[in-house]
DNA sequence: AGCCCTTGGAGATACGTTTCTCCAAGAGTG
DNA sequence: CACTCTTGGAGAAACGTATCTCCAAGGGCT
């Protein structure tokens, strides 16, 4: 026992108590040698069942819990996923996103935590000494930018990344995105159905995935159907400025009589604009906004919103960046990100795998009007309500 | 070069070329000691300026990265965080706090990072393995129940922790929360001066701090003035509890002319119930909720909402956290935490710190009567509009 | 008896840092 | 000259685990 616990002369019995119990401690203790106790805890090796659970009593007792910095410099593998979010500003997370960042990100966390991973959360504005303190096993990235640098950075250093939105220019390992074109393809047919005539777009300025595709959807259905484009665009993370295009976009001289608003408060910025400017809805306006807050439902009216279904992208992506994590070195045993980086692998497959989940048009009042009208008023300047 | 390459031994060049360059790659190709380059690219030790550059240039030149795994178990800090939030059911976080809960886990990831950690969101439900897998510098925990197991272990390991929300009884390092009970007593004031003869109370079934001190609060209140309590509850984490406790509430034979609704959803779901009963807000049924969401600036009408400033709380907590995680050992270098083990302190310094932080009622049409009525009409049964 | 195979487990090494200790060579100083 | 101090830096010991290699003892077989 005694030999044990001083073998290669280590820790002297007359020093400190109170530390933390280790793996040598537990081997001491239960007189066998930390190899034995390595295997008996973590199922491995060639034991009996009875020294596996005397050495995980003994390990109880004594409160053991192994190091996880030790793990991972051993095993080269921490159990931690960074979860980066685009930033405007000194805030973390976008603002305008937040419900579907919100839901995304809680979906995201159950995912990795069934598979036993955990999330960290890591803004792309990160001081770069961040990043490089953390073990990461890989990465969710939420909509990247044209050409994250960071993104690139880290697929470089062999870390596997998954984005939700499809990257412009960056390398990733795969990718996930919503049919961003037919979501908005569907709403306009929507709401030409319902009657509309002149629909607008209440869209971003930002370069965002989801911007530039929904836009370009738009811009190519009014270009197929012969209608003049009518849309404003504002800084999408700026809510005071979301309320200030919408007013816009309704005090326009060709004011439209639908629009489809790409962000989640422009449902209420819409809906007060259209009061100010006493236009009911949907009767002189019809109204789409894409959002995950169900406080559309109980507006006056309810209000027609796209979902993006971000618990399912979340998990999506989360399962897709696991599957690559562990799939690895499952197969042979062979490390082959790392005797093959990414600049040999892209060579040769080609682009990165991507998925395309459908939304979900949850349909309200606002989006179907009781009885069509033929004309479009013109708009009336703002005045008491 | 060469000798310094070989040094012990290890390395044969004749193997993997494709690795990571590690710390050793670095000062082989510099011409210098491993200890000189730590140094160097730590800002330690002795160094002339020329040797620093020189190193630094050779490590960026490499793509050189250190390690986190190693220098955690080298140095003992991780940089991580842990964020735990109450769980109800399968999801991670709560639905009803989850406005207060984003921008909290906002700010404190933010407050984090500004001092160079990051935030590992780690629900209280994780498996166990989870919690142990990962090495975390401290732990915020968001409203921990009265008797919380995890806290407890925590704490008692020897991870500070600070939570947000008063704890019951488990042991902390500190705790930050709102003034409950000043905020909920100042609602009640200002409904009362508003010309509320009978205020009602939305409130949850969960024993957590913020659900038990603002009942609390609530019927001292009513003892006081002697006005006999009318509240209802349900479990706060159902949405759909929530527009059906409402509903009761209005609909009681006692029914109130003021509510006050503990959750952010309370204020749509109140409105909803007011209108079913042919209620005008504010003339029939004031209203006030707590939220920080800002529908309710455009509600028809508006409602007041009482915001718990989650930000500054986030803030606070973070930097508590951090402050006990890095005071520590910057005093005398000994690591008073190993040394005294939890148990030991308490024993001496009696309860942990706690910090009180003002709330902001944000007053608005919904609990301001025009004309105040002396009368409190009946209930109507549900009809139409 | 000699041989191989299985079982149970010990030893040692490596993971990549940080840091404590120590040393050599000048530089000043009496 | 003999000495101390400072500068610049090297060596080696941890940190705590996982795992590869190897060994001893016994059992069955020819």
């Amino acid at each position: 026992m005694t030999a044990a616990a001083n073998q290669s002369g280590r820790r002297p019995t007359t020093s400190r108590r109170l530390e933390r119990a280790g793996i040598r401690d537990v081997a001491a203790a239960a007189g066998v040698s930390i190899t034995t106790v390595s295997d008996a805890l973590n199922g491995k090796g060639r034991l009996p069942d009875e020294t596996r659970s005397r050495v995980r009593e003994v390990a109880e007792r004594l409160g053991y819990r192994p190091s996880a910095a030790a793990r991972t410099l051993r095993t080269g593998r921490s159990g931690l996923i960074g979860l980066t979010v685009t930033t405007y500003g000194e805030e973390p997370f976008t603002f305008t996103e937040f419900a579907y960042f919100a839901e995304m990100a809680r979906a995201a966390t159950s995912a990795a935590l069934g598979r036993g991973y955990a999330l960290v959360v890591l803004p792309a504005s990160s001081r770069h000494d961040v990043w490089g303190n953390i073990a990461l096993d890989g990465t969710v990235v939420i909509d990247p930018p044209d050409q994250d640098p960071l993104v690139s950075e880290l697929y470089r250093s062999g870390v596997p990344v998954v984005s939700d939105g499809k990257p412009g220019n960056c390398p990733v390992t795969a990718w996930v995105d919503n049919d961003h074109e037919a979501a908005v393809l569907g709403i306009l047919d929507h709401l030409s159905e319902a009657g509309a005539r002149r629909i607008g777009l209440l869209t971003g300025t930002s370069t965002d995935t989801y911007t530039r595709l929904s836009t370009e959807a738009y811009l190519g259905w009014c270009a197929k159907v012969g209608q003049e484009p009518v849309y404003e665009t504002y800084p999408a993370h700026d809510p005071a400025a979301g309320a200030v295009a919408a007013d816009r976009l309704l005090a326009r001289p060709d004011r439209p009589d639908a629009v489809y608003g790409l962000f989640d408060p422009n449902g209420t910025d819409l809906l007060a604009a259209a009061r100010r400017y006493g236009l009911r809805v949907p009767d002189d306006l019809l109204l789409v906004c894409c959002s995950e807050s169900d406080v559309y439902a109980t507006t006056e009216p309810p209000i027609t919103t796209l979902s993006l279904k971000p618990r399912r992208i979340g998990t999506t992506v989360v399962n897709l960046l696991i599957d690559a994590i562990e799939g690895v070195d499952s197969g042979t045993g062979v490390d082959i990100a790392r005797l093959f980086p990414p600049r040999f692998r892209t060579a040769g497959t080609g682009p990165p795998p991507g998925t395309l989940m459908p939304t979900e048009l949850i349909v309200r009042a606002s989006s179907q009007r009781r009885s069509p009208r033929t004309t479009v008023s013109p708009p009336r300047p703002p005045g008491e309500v």
